[in-house]
DNA sequence: TTGTAAGCGTTATCAG
DNA sequence: CTGATAACGCTTACAA
């Protein structure tokens, strides 16, 4: 058997008594490398590399009282959209020597309730928290909190906690406002069910794109859901013709689609859908779909990045965040 | 302002005395509480209620030499099969009290060494490794580990390290030989060019189908890239007209359907396309594609449990678990 | 059944 | 610049 140094347990004092120093020292060149002569510092970095020493982050975090690792708390990770986001936290997390923990509520109130305890007793640095269905008792939550939290891809109203998004209502409006150039008069919104705050900033810019050309709103709900969207759609368009439609998601939009198809309504001719988000599907759709991007890879990745900074309590110009989003246009659209 | 307690750090001392015991008994009667008295366990448990108290995970991490926690590395979360897998694997882990911290690779190989070191020193309790280009390297690596490993959706050959998937090879097998029996000729296996390890189970079932049954193999690959994999359909297709073809990734499976009706090939008339994994593209290509389901939910969840039994050394009967599969017949194929 | 006390592997505060 | 030594908040023998 090959003698394996990285998995016998080696600890400071073992480095110590190998570089010839107090453990003391083995700390600071880990922790303050400045503050030690470079001769022993190099003998020290030595022992480190030879007996394949990794300080133990538990010991560590115990006695520093940072744990270096945040908590991101996702409602599903299976989302498109969700799914990207992650990759972006990640990703600056690493560069930034961060562990995350990941906890996914599946939106069940109770499930939440406990991860917050549980992610307080991990005594995580910081927490990103996304879920678009934020509601007044979660801003309450998030305001008791004694640790930094960064609201990903979701906005309050009253900007009192540090978030990153776009700018939503205005992402609605123009686009709405860009059907309305085109002449159409019948412009759909197509939303959800339930309670998103995201999406009813969505449609505010909707409808005052709407109000300011004296136009009729017309905002129709449907679940989020896969199978419910696709007969949802087949009724709603044998009764309605909608000139245009914009859609709050890429995967009802594209059911809106295959209704649409099926139904003989030829896309963008008869019917033109703007979607929102631009995950994957809107390219894989056929035709493929017009879709307000959402960067969301970069939601995650700055995110994280302001996250840092409030652990660290460096002075924050701004931490309500808002990145650009532009329109892609594509076949689903003239 | 109110006191909030979950705030102000309550340690086992501050419960200790409010319950006048020692801090020994309110350890005990969070670990072992059959072991202290039911009187002095209801005061106990009174004193954390009206205090919040909440375990320092660390600390007892370092006491206990476990930290209740296990780090899942995987590629890249945004495929939505890895995406699915997690939402298994956090599931089980709430259930069991586990603790996940989320690691992505980007399958880069000096990410992935780094990633294996800080894992260690993290001290986790175990490890889901998430890999389909599972090489050499790799097994070495974890065959070295000296906390428990186990893979999810990979199979290495050797039976050598724990493992959850389908049996990735009767599975194309099986498809393949359900193309023969419709009286198919001139079936086509569109693969990838990476040195996946899966699919070379892939093409091993398909190919001893095709033996089988004397007919030519025929073998193409594509990389896995979105943006490359239409074109590549576009040129392939005007040259060749398979009767059939078995594709190994949904994603890829959706540009060749989009790729052939361009073209005005009939699917499926004059093409059968049979894919693999059965994720949401499936059902959102037009046709709808068949696929063979691969649980990957499930294969997420069982792994994360069959890795809790590694930790605690419970007896197991067959450490490299196989899921059934099946075959989901859609439009894409008559 | 309960308490005492010795760690767990670090960091951090002192002196020196 | 370096070394003792006291925390950090908990678990776990060992005693009582």
């Amino acid at each position: 058997m090959i003698d394996d140094l990285k998995n016998t347990k080696i600890t400071i004092y073992d480095v110590a008594s190998e570089a010839d120093v107090s453990l003391a020292t083995v700390s600071r060149v880990l922790n303050y490398p400045e503050k030690v002569k470079p001769a022993t510092r190099e003998r020290v970095l030595e022992a480190i590399n030879k007996l394949g020493y990794r300080p133990n982050a538990i010991a560590r975090g115990l006695a520093s009282r940072k744990s270096t690792t945040v908590a991101l708390i996702v409602p599903d990770v299976s989302r498109a959209s969700v799914a990207e986001m992650i990759n972006g936290v990640i990703d600056i997390a690493r560069k930034y020597d961060y562990t995350v923990i990941l906890k996914v509520t599946n939106s069940e109130v109770e499930v939440e309730d406990d991860i917050w305890q549980e992610v307080y007793a991990s005594q995580v640095d910081g927490i990103l928290y996304l879920n678009d269905e934020l509601q007044e008792r979660n801003i309450k939550q998030i305001r008791e909190s004694d640790v930094p939290v960064v609201l990903c891809n979701v906005k309050e109203e009253d900007n009192l906690i540090p978030s990153v998004s776009i700018d939503f209502e205005d992402a609605f409006f123009e686009a709405t406002r860009s059907f309305i150039k085109k002449g159409k008069k019948d412009i759909l919104l197509v939303s959800t069910r339930s309670a998103y705050s995201v999406n009813t900033l969505k449609e505010r810019g909707y409808k005052r794109a709407m109000e300011e050309a004296n136009l009729d709103s017309k905002v129709i709900r449907t679940s989020g859901r896969l199978v419910v969207n696709y007969p949802f759609f087949q009724e709603y368009l044998r009764d309605n013709k909608p000139e245009a439609a914009i859609v709050v998601r890429d995967s009802i939009a594209v059911s809106m689609i295959n209704a649409a198809s099926d139904l003989g309504v030829n896309i963008p001719e008869e019917l033109e859908i703007m979607s929102f988000q631009n995950t994957k599907y809107s390219r894989m759709a056929r035709p493929t779909l017009s879709s307000i991007d959402n960067p969301i890879y970069d939601i995650g990745a700055v995110s994280m990045r302001l996250l840092t900074k409030l652990m660290n309590e460096e002075p924050i110009e701004n931490v309500n965040v808002v990145l650009p989003h532009n329109i892609i246009w594509r076949n689903s659209t003239k």
